[in-house]
RNA sequence: GCUGACGUAGCUCAACUGGUAGAGCAGCGCUCUUGUAAAGCGCAGGUUGUCCGUUCGAGUCGGACCGUCAGCUCCA
């Protein structure tokens, strides 16, 4: 092969032969005009690049176009910049920070020196990025040296948040230059700002910089950008949608639950409907546990101060616990509103001489626990002062904690599944490898702990991710998540291994060498708290829950007065045969009833009139779907309860 | 806790630059007696989140507190 020429592998297979030194863009025009037009970036063995950037050597080169997901971060990183340009014309005072892309969109830290932005502001700036972008002017990549890097950010642009982050490069200096506006960036970047049409900057809020709530607050503006209206069009009619679906809005509509200002921030109080929803919910998941050998405890709301000093929560968490009541200056005694119920078991635990053939012991109890939360931290359900932990504690040998493990992630798939939830991610939380200095037991213990939950999660054939440097000090943990309506992530279910409980409180076991052994505790809670993972439930299905789980499962709609004695009669029979069900005995019209029990979601309706009443029948109609079938009242109830065992038992 | 926005009837919202609050839905009453997503008429509903201040006069301006929302930080 020639010198000058260099071999490109494309994702199919295929190979080409270029020029060496020929830029992404040639090589995506030599395939077609229209890939040359779309492509955003080119990925390079992997690596994400600019397509203006020489290929140098052979290599697999794959294009990026806004479908692709490092495509779109490309777009919106250089959107970023964009912005950045826009409002360093209007404020040539602002000192710019960092920018990146997210998940939806990008933001930029800047610092306003004290001048706020409001929504008018922002509306100025999106005007300005649009104008900006019509110029449709490359962004241009530069290599400099750090010496040149830091002059810029002293002599032509002041800046001390660039400076820093210079100061602690090693690797490539890299500007990006767009118009007016230079910034240092890695990249990669757009060939050029035309293609960002349609721009929107979303909201403002206070950002520390660098994370650091020590240190300055920056201002960051977050927006969104698209190449076409549609896109953009789309994202505002996704966010409308996903503002219907908010569970504190369908919390109040279906009336599940309510907060009151009188009653305190971040403290829930369940309705009728709500608190049936709960109760469902518990049941459902007393009954899995009591299958796999929990046993139920229950435990008080307070504990002596005493007993969270000796666990370390009193101590560690003080500041987002409700002070405790001292009930003796002098000794300082008193309790403490429980934060957790993990003392309390143990107290259990510890109430018996426990030998190696009890174990493992499971101890579980829908506990209520309290904590202050950061008053900034609040909202809705998945944040609360006040909530209800599914918790339940498993004490057992070394040994044991895998098969422990496994047996709750089969627990925790068969919540998800009888709930729908089928977009979930799992998360290993682990070590830092790099400084083990902040966790408890000894080093190969948490080896083989982290070993175990690995090996139960893949015997599980649970696609877990693993995230160093996220463990609890006290031990690994593996978690469930799962989106809300605004795609924010929620830690739903938790399974947590602990050493430091039965080491604090000297807990023990007879082995079968008749010595006395420490056993390990896991803390695991399916749904995690009671109160969150309802929220995120209303969203993920809408307040639209599933027929086992609806407070209100049938309403029975008499089409006038002369029915509502039929009626009446269908009821009970329902309710006997498990089934939540009401008469609507308003005297509005059918139209109404069925508007009315629509709007609440109910998932069955039975209009029932003349012809219903002689036939011993209902005509059904279902939640959403409108449509009607008239049938025998035992053939529905058959019908329904069919649908809920089919559900209850998938796993 | 921090930054910003916001708080008017149960809910959704209105009231121009300061001139003592208004609508729809829900509720209640009466009429209608109903066949698959809103029957008609009427009535009632508010110390404009709370407190303090500026003003002849505050829903509207200022301050503090309470609460809500979006982020940041935190999250056993």
């Amino acid at each position: 092969m020639p010198n000058d020429s260099i071999t490109i592998t494309f994702p199919d297979g295929s190979t080409s032969d270029y020029e060496r030194g020929a830029t992404g863009y040639d090589v995506a025009a030599s395939i077609a005009e229209g890939l040359a037009r779309e492509a955003l970036a080119a990925e390079v063995n992997g690596e994400v690049r600019d397509l203006h950037r020489p290929l140098e050597d052979d290599a697999t080169v794959n294009f990026l176009k806004w479908d692709d997901r490092e495509g779109k971060s490309t777009f919106w990183h250089s959107s970023a910049h964009l912005m950045a340009e826009a409002i360093q014309a209007i404020y040539p005072e602002a000192e710019f920070g960092i920018g990146p892309p997210i998940e939806q969109g990008f933001y930029y830290d800047v610092d306003f020196q004290g001048r706020t932005v409001t929504p008018d502001d922002l509306a100025e700036i999106e005007d300005k990025m649009q104008e900006l972008a019509k110029r449709d002017v490359p962004y241009e990549r530069r290599a400099v040296t750090k010496d040149e890097a830091l002059a810029y950010y002293s002599e032509e642009d002041d800046n001390p948040y660039k400076r820093e982050l210079i100061e602690e490069l090693d690797e490539e200096i890299t500007f990006y230059e767009q118009g007016d506006f230079t910034d240092l960036c890695r990249g990669p970047h757009i060939p050029s700002t035309g293609p960002i049409k349609y721009a929107k900057l979303l909201n403002t809020a206070g950002a520390y910089w660098r994370g650091d709530e020590n240190r300055n607050q920056l201002t960051r503006i977050y927006g969104i950008t698209f190449p076409k209206k549609k896109l953009l069009d789309a994202f505002i009619e996704r966010r409308e949608m996903a503002k219907k679906r908010d569970h504190r809005r369908l919390g109040r509509e279906l009336k599940l639950f309510t907060f009151d200002d009188k009653v305190g921030a971040g403290l829930p109080m369940w309705l009728p409907k709500g608190t049936r929803l709960r109760e469902t919910l518990s049941d459902f998941l007393q009954q899995e546990q009591m299958k796999r050998g929990y046993e139920p405890v229950v435990t008080p709301h307070v504990g002596r101060l005493e007993l969270y000093e000796t666990s370390g929560h009193y101590p560690y968490y003080q500041e987002s616990q409700f002070p405790p009541m001292i009930e003796d200056e002098e000794t300082g005694e008193g309790y403490l509103l429980k934060p957790m119920n993990c003392p309390h078991h143990v107290q259990i635990y510890a109430n018996e001489r426990h030998s190696y053939r009890d174990l493992p012991v499971r101890l579980a109890e829908f506990g209520t626990v309290y904590r202050s939360e950061q008053s900034g931290e609040l909202g809705g359900l998945t944040r609360v002062r006040g909530f209800t932990q599914d918790d339940a504690h498993v004490f057992c040998t070394p040994e044991q904690v895998k098969d422990e493990f496994k047996d709750v992630i089969d627990l925790a798939l068969k919540v998800l599944g009888a709930l729908d939830f089928d977009e979930f991610t799992a998360q290993i939380s682990v070590r830092d490898s790099g400084d083990t200095s902040k966790y408890t037991g000894d080093a190969e213990r948490w080896d083989r702990a982290e070993q175990a939950i690995r090996e139960a999660a893949d015997e599980m054939d649970l696609d877990a991710e693993e995230e160093p440097g996220e463990a609890a000090f006290y031990g690994p943990k593996l978690d469930f998540m799962v989106k809300d309506a605004l795609g924010r992530d929620w830690q739903l279910g938790t399974v947590q291994l602990d050493y430091n409980l039965p080491e604090r409180f000297d807990l023990e076991y007879v082995g079968a060498d008749d010595d006395r052994h420490r056993p390990v505790m896991i803390h695991r809670a399916p749904f995690g708290s009671l109160e969150r993972f309802i929220g995120v439930l209303i969203e993920h299905c809408g307040g639209e829950f599933p027929v086992w789980l609806a407070p209100e499962q049938v309403r029975i709609l008499p089409v006038g007065a002369d029915f509502l004695g039929y009626a009446e009669d269908v009821a009970p029979r329902l309710r006997e045969a498990d089934l939540r069900a009401k008469v609507d005995d308003s005297d509005d019209t059918v139209g109404y009833k069925i508007r009315e029990a629509e709007t609440q979601k109910i998932p069955f309706m039975l209009v029932v009139g003349e012809r219903e009443e002689d036939a011993g029948t209902v005509a059904v109609r279902r939640h959403g779907e409108g449509e009607q079938s008239v049938v025998p009242v035992a053939d529905f109830i058959e019908q329904v309860q069919s649908e809920i065992g089919a559900k209850l038992e998938r796993s």
